[in-house]
DNA sequence: TTTTTAAATGCAACATTGTTGCATTTAATA
DNA sequence: TATTAAATGCAACAATGTTGCATTTAAAAA
């Protein structure tokens, strides 16, 4: 979330050039106030050419202002990131859900996701995806 | 698992026809102990059409003995149903952990696996999927 | 403000992954 | 053994993602 919607001045801060495109990305996921499927990012801005949303989505990833989200093997959506992410790493304590009635998908916080354990194996992180029907809908 | 490895049967007990093909994929699914990328089933059954093994492991995870298995944006992995799925539900109590180190991807029980609560949410079905060192790596 | 320059963009071409229609083959049943 | 519905293979297509390269643009320097 970015309060003053000074994009421009959050990819600086990055060192990423202010683009328009850049911009226009952000604004279109920050937007939509659910995680935004690739293909609505691109139907409404139908003048960035696709090769460049693609490369603009991954610099925005790798410089930790959005992340993906995928549920199952839909779609790839994605989402401003909340946390502090960073370029060395994204760090969500959020679930992913998918509402199977109007297959929407948000980033749920959940204060029960306690850490994970599992004999033997050393957790460098975890995601949770999750499906049912979300709040609106119930 | 299946002990006696009579996949024929098992097939037919979910009315699936017992072809080459589907238990020759259910074999190389199960002998690689680990859960199995989509390209390396390809690799290992290179007479069986493409179209074909989409077509086959769409089948199996239908009835319910077999399950995909995905980390990240990763390529799809494909792992032996051990529970007692069927073609309604597949009901798996395990962690899908892909080794940072390895890159092998498995099925990891675990018996800190409550149920997932998020207010307002009725969940019907949730996944979690951890990256980190596995146990052989470490 | 203008010039400079490295980063970002757009385009064409390609690569990979997954799907559909249809004629042929095969497993299960009669 | 004959029958038949399901499964297969092939060709063609569709969707998704990538690479190389010439052009444009944002940011910094002059």
């Amino acid at each position: 979330m970015n309060e003053t919607n000074n994009w421009a001045e959050a990819l600086r801060t990055r060192n990423l050039k202010a683009t328009t495109n850049r911009v226009g990305v952000l604004q279109t996921i920050e937007e939509f106030d659910k995680a935004i499927p690739h293909s609505k990012i691109q139907d409404r801005l139908q003048k960035v050419d696709r090769v460049t949303l693609y490369r603009t989505l991954n610099s925005l990833i790798e410089s930790g202002m959005i992340h993906k989200v995928s549920v199952e093997n839909d779609e790839i959506f994605y989402a401003i990131c909340s946390q502090k992410c960073t370029t060395e790493e994204h760090n969500h304590q959020h679930v992913h859900f998918k509402c199977t009635n109007c297959n929407e998908v948000s980033c749920v916080q959940s204060n029960s996701i306690e850490t994970l354990n599992l004999p033997g194996y050393k957790i460098e992180s975890f995601e949770i995806q999750a499906k049912g029907i979300c709040s609106n809908c119930s």
